[in-house]
RNA sequence: GCCAGGGUAGCUCAGUGGUAGAGCAGAGGACUCAUAAGCCUUUGGUCGGGAGUUCAAAUCUCCCCCUUGGCACCA
C-alpha cells in the first residue's frame, strides 16, 4: 500500500516518582489498541509513550533513599519498561525526559522563545512553606490558617522566568470553539472554557536552582532550571524533532491533565513557536476500585500485574476496554473481572474455540472442509456477521471500543447458536448426503466466523488472536479493511491441535 | 457557590417523542461436539422526585434531591 496514511499517537509520560498502577496500564492499553486498530487498517503509525524524570519529588526520592536522581529514574524506567512488555505494548519509541535528544529540544525551544521575547525575568511573590519546599495557595488555608504540616509560612518574593500566556487567551478562546472535534469527548470543552473565562496570568517557567536541581537549566540563565510545563509537555515534539511526524493525531491522557496543561498551556506554547497543534486530545476517565477512589493510603492500588500474571495479558487488556467506556469513569473490582472472564472469554469464546478444534478433529481429519450449502441457519449468521462489519468499523476508529467487544461477542454468541441449530454431532450420525453437506458447511461456516472474530480481536487481545488465526491455518498478516469479510479462504486450512484459551480459574 | 458527568431490572449499562431493552446473576428445560461449557424458556423495573408541553415523555421545558469530578502555577 502506497502512501499510507501516517498517525502519530501518545499517551501521557508518565512520572518518575511511583511504581505504575491500574490508571498506569489502562492508558497503555488504551492507547496501544487504538494503535494497533489503526495499524490494521492500514496506517503507517507511530506510538510514542514515556518517562517524564525531572521535578522536586524525583530529586527528594532519591535524597531520600540516597542515591542519585538519575539511577532512581532508572529503575522507575525498568519498572514501567516492564509494564508495557507485560502488557503487549507495541509503542514505537519511549522518550525520557532526561534523554540528550530531549534536554537539547527544550532548550532550544527556550532559548527562541526568549530571543521572542515571550519568556521574561520577573518576581513571584507568594506564601513559600520550608518545611514543605514549595509555595502554598490560598486554597491550601484551613479557615483562614495554614495547616500544621507546612510548618512555619512566609511571604517571600524571588525572580522567576515566566511565559507570556495571557497575550493568547483570546486566541484559544476562539481555536476551541471552532474545533469542535480537538477535544474527546466533547464535553470537555466546556470545563476548558469555563477555566478561559478567568484572566490567565502568565506562567511561571523556573526555579532557582538552590530549591531544584534535578531539572534543565535555562539556557539563558544557568541558575534556573525549567519547570514541568517546558520540560514535560515537549516530550511529544521532542521524540519526533527529527522526524517528519508531528502534528499528532491524538494525545491520549487522564481528564486530570486535561486542564490547564494540555488544552491550555500546550496549546499556546506551540502556537508561540508557531508549531501545529495537535489534532486531539483523547481524554480518559479515571478508575475506582470496587466503589472506592483510587489512592495509596486507602489502600485500593490495584497492581494490575497481579491479574495480568493469573489471568494472562490480553484477558486483562479486554477487560479495561470491555468495562470502560472510553472518556467516563468506571468501576474495577476482582468480581467483576472473574464475571467477564469466565463467562466471555472461557465460556462463550475459549469454549467455542475447544469445540470448534474437536468437531473438526473428530469429523473431517483436522482439515476445514467446502462451504457448500446455504440454508436459512447460514444466511442468518451471515447476516449477523453483515451488520457487525458495517458497525464494527465506525465504532472503533469513534474509540467506542466498548460497544465495539459487545457487538464482536454478540456475534460469538450468534457462532454458538448456529451450532445448537445445526447440531454436528446429529449430522455426523446421519447417513444422508444432504447431511454430509450441512456438516461440512457447518465446520467451514464457524471456523470463518473464528477468523473474521480474531481478526476483529486483534487490536485488544492481539496473542489470542493470533493463536486462534494460527489454530485455524489463516494467515497471520490480515488487513481489517481488505480482509474483514465473508468468504471461504480457508478452505483446505489444516487445523491445529485442541488447546484451551481461557482455563477455568478460581478467583 | 459555579461548571460538567451520572442517577433505567439484584449488578453493569444501552435506549433523545410512539406499547420499557441487553449482558451477568436467579428459576425451569432439552441436548452432548466442548473448558459441567453452550442452547431454549422464564422471574424481575411506578425509567431519582415533582410540575409542565404534547394525542403520546425514560426521551423536550422548569424546579428540587442524590452522587462523582473540576475550579490556575499541584506533578
Amino acid at each position: 500500500m502506497n502512501n499510507q496514511e501516517n498517525f502519530y499517537i501518545t499517551t501521557a509520560i508518565d512520572y518518575a516518582n511511583g511504581s505504575p498502577h491500574l490508571g498506569h496500564a489502562y492508558e497503555k492499553v488504551l492507547t496501544d489498541v487504538i494503535a494497533r486498530h489503526r495499524r490494521l487498517t492500514g496506517r503507517n503509525v507511530h506510538f510514542l509513550t514515556g518517562l517524564d524524570e525531572h521535578g522536586q519529588k524525583v530529586q527528594q526520592g532519591a535524597e531520600k533513599e540516597n542515591i542519585q536522581p538519575q539511577a532512581r529514574c532508572d529503575l522507575v524506567a525498568a519498572e514501567f519498561l516492564t509494564l508495557c512488555r507485560d502488557l503487549n505494548i507495541s509503542n514505537s519509541d519511549y522518550i525520557r525526559t532526561t534523554q540528550t535528544r530531549h534536554k537539547e529540544y527544550v532548550c532550544k525551544l527556550l532559548q527562541k522563545l526568549f530571543n521572542d521575547d515571550l519568556i521574561y525575568k520577573s518576581e513571584y511573590t507568594g506564601y513559600y512553606s520550608k518545611r514543605a519546599e514549595q509555595f502554598l495557595q490560598e486554597k491550601d488555608q484551613i479557615e483562614g490558617e495554614w495547616p500544621e504540616i507546612y510548618g512555619e509560612v512566609e511571604e517571600i518574593t524571588e525572580e522567576s522566568y515566566f511565559f507570556r500566556l495571557a497575550q493568547y487567551q483570546e486566541w484559544l478562546i476562539e481555536f476551541l470553539e471552532a474545533h469542535d472535534s480537538f477535544i474527546f469527548p466533547r464535553f470537555r470543552k466546556n470545563q476548558v472554557l469555563e477555566f478561559l473565562k478567568e484572566p490567565l496570568n502568565d506562567l511561571c517557567i523556573s526555579r532557582p536552582i538552590e530549591r531544584l536541581s534535578w531539572g534543565i537549566p535555562l539556557p539563558f540563565d544557568q541558575k534556573f532550571v525549567t519547570y514541568v510545563w517546558f520540560d514535560a509537555l515537549l516530550n511529544y515534539i521532542s521524540a519526533v524533532a527529527d522526524q517528519d511526524k508531528w502534528p499528532a493525531d491524538y494525545h491520549v491522557i487522564g481528564k486530570d491533565i486535561l486542564v490547564p496543561p494540555h488544552a491550555v498551556y500546550w496549546p499556546i506554547i506551540l502556537k508561540a513557536c508557531n508549531k501545529e497543534l495537535p489534532k486531539h486530545l483523547l481524554v480518559h476517565g479515571f478508575w475506582n476500585i470496587s466503589g472506592k477512589k483510587m489512592s495509596k493510603s486507602a489502600g485500593t492500588v490495584v497492581n494490575p500485574l497481579d491479574l495480568v500474571q493469573k489471568f494472562g495479558t490480553d484477558s486483562f487488556r479486554y477487560f479495561v476496554m470491555r468495562e470502560m467506556r472510553v472518556g467516563q469513569d468506571s468501576d474495577f473490582s476482582q468480581d467483576q473481572f472473574f464475571i467477564r472472564y469466565t463467562s466471555e472469554l472461557a465460556n462463550d469464546l475459549g469454549n467455542l474455540v475447544s469445540r470448534f478444534l474437536n468437531m473438526t478433529s473428530r469429523y473431517a481429519d483436522q482439515i476445514i472442509p467446502a462451504s457448500t450449502v446455504k440454508e436459512e441457519a447460514e444466511v442468518e449468521l451471515i447476516q449477523n456477521w453483515q451488520k457487525l462489519e458495517n458497525e464494527v468499523f465506525q465504532q472503533f476508529e469513534d474509540f467506542q471500543i466498548q460497544e465495539g467487544l459487545d457487538q464482536i461477542f454478540e456475534f460469538i454468541r450468534s457462532l454458538n447458536r448456529y451450532i445448537e441449530t445445526r447440531a454436528p454431532w446429529k449430522l455426523a450420525k446421519s447417513e444422508e448426503t444432504a447431511d454430509k453437506y450441512r456438516l461440512q458447511t457447518c465446520l467451514a461456516s464457524i471456523a470463518e466466523g473464528l477468523r473474521l472474530c480474531a481478526l476483529l480481536l486483534n487490536p485488544v487481545m492481539p496473542k489470542i488472536s493470533s493463536e486462534i488465526t494460527k489454530s485455524i491455518g489463516a494467515p497471520d498478516n490480515q488487513n481489517w479493511i481488505q480482509d474483514a469479510h465473508w468468504g471461504s479462504s480457508l478452505e483446505g486450512s489444516n487445523v491445529g491441535e485442541k488447546m484451551i484459551l481461557f482455563p477455568r480459574l478460581e478467583l
